[in-house]
DNA sequence: ACTGTACGATACTCTCCAGTATCGTTTCTC
DNA sequence: GAGAAACGATACTGGAGAGTATCGTACAGT
């Protein structure tokens, strides 16, 4: 939710306004995500959203308001789902479940695209870098920080520093493979790929019996 | 492009025009790994470089070319230490020497601006992509595994498969740290934050004897 | 000293693009 | 159905920046 949006379109109900204001947004974020913040125009956003370029400087007064309005409702939908109700089951079907909706999150195009263009503009927009660590990375970090924190003391778990496990579950999660692709060298990784990187991530928390046979809850 | 340039510029050592190219290069490696390609312009370039715009493109005959040149050059000096002679020490040392060094490089301001502009612009120039990843990442990952290879069957070691150790332990080292410099939020990793990401990488690839904060007798 | 090549300075062209102005038309609200 | 707000089309301004032209000057090698 934008300020402008929460107040300006909540005040009149304009159900035409906001269409094109939704369209606006839509055909914008095609544009900046695709050509970066320099190398979008005006034109072509207005285009895109199929709308004359008056209106998009009567819904965003400048190129620089409209792409924070884009980048922010793009933050606002990252992760939308909440992550809570994964944790409740076994550990390894927890963490299983996790890695496998992180990885969606982490490798979906628009992620990527707005991963790439935050990177590429931190300079010209400070803030919009807090802005997408904190709607992105950070709630996933701390959402598998808290897990661990509820956890901490049980059997099976290798987790000394739930922040720094947390952290480095994801960091083996995304690796290489994420740069990759923001690179443009890999499209996608190899189901192969995400497959070994979710054992290594769970490996690296859990206590994973010697092989496939996983060792129950006896004691040591 | 550039080959055939490198090539005029080495047929006749014009001493002058190398001393001018190497100042154009400096200056437009500073331009653009500030602005980006688009953000960065010809004037800046040359005003930066303390030569006239003209002699920037006797030198090079386009902004792609420069910035490709730039990007080349860059590319090219990375990684310049060789990395072998490290790993001729006790695991723990070299494993650590090893990480020091790829902090070091990576979290350099040149290499930083390097990776976001690179990033920014793979889209644009696709081979600048893979030139990058080739000429960084591939060539650290190569030489630990190539370590991680001879040292196979050796005890303490947790390796299966030595190219996924050595992602995933360069992954451990540089992990958020890097992604939160990347987006300006830090401006580098604390040095306690470096401190445990080395120990922690080492951990995931080695066995590590049971160390001071192993037992737990915190938190009931 | 001589000659060719590289450099500097300036001014110029051309294109692209952000943002504005105008005004007639559509659509929503009451 | 009337009035108000929003939209569309088009043309425009102003500025920034890539790349060029010209010509006079500085420097290298013989």
């Amino acid at each position: 939710m934008t300020f402008s949006e929460s107040l300006g379109a909540a005040a009149h109900s304009n159900r035409r306004r906001d269409a094109k204001r939704e369209a606006i947004l839509r055909g914008a974020r095609t544009v900046f995500l695709g050509s970066g913040f320099e190398g979008a125009s005006m034109d072509t956003v207005a285009a895109r959203a199929g709308v004359s370029k008056m209106t998009v400087y009567r819904h965003y007064g400048s190129k620089e308001s409209l792409f924070a309005g884009v980048i922010t409702d793009l933050c606002d939908h990252i992760v939308d789902n909440d992550l809570v109700e994964i944790f409740e089951q076994p550990p390894r079907q927890a963490l299983a479940k996790f890695a496998e909706k992180m990885i969606a999150i982490t490798f979906a195009p628009d992620t990527i695209g707005l991963h790439r263009v935050v990177i590429a503009e931190s300079h010209r927009f400070p803030q919009l870098g807090r802005l997408f660590y904190g709607a992105g990375p950070e709630v996933c970090i701390a959402a598998l920080e808290g897990y661990f924190r509820r956890t901490k003391g049980q059997r099976g778990f290798k987790v000394r520093n739930p922040r720094r496990s947390a952290e480095e579950f994801l960091e083996l999660l995304r690796g290489y493979a994420h740069l990759r692709v923001l690179l443009g060298i890999d499209k996608q990784p190899s189901t192969k790929e995400i497959r070994e990187r979710i054992d290594s991530a769970i490996r690296h928390v859990l206590d994973v019996g010697p092989l496939k046979a996983s060792v129950r809850k006896d004691k040591a």
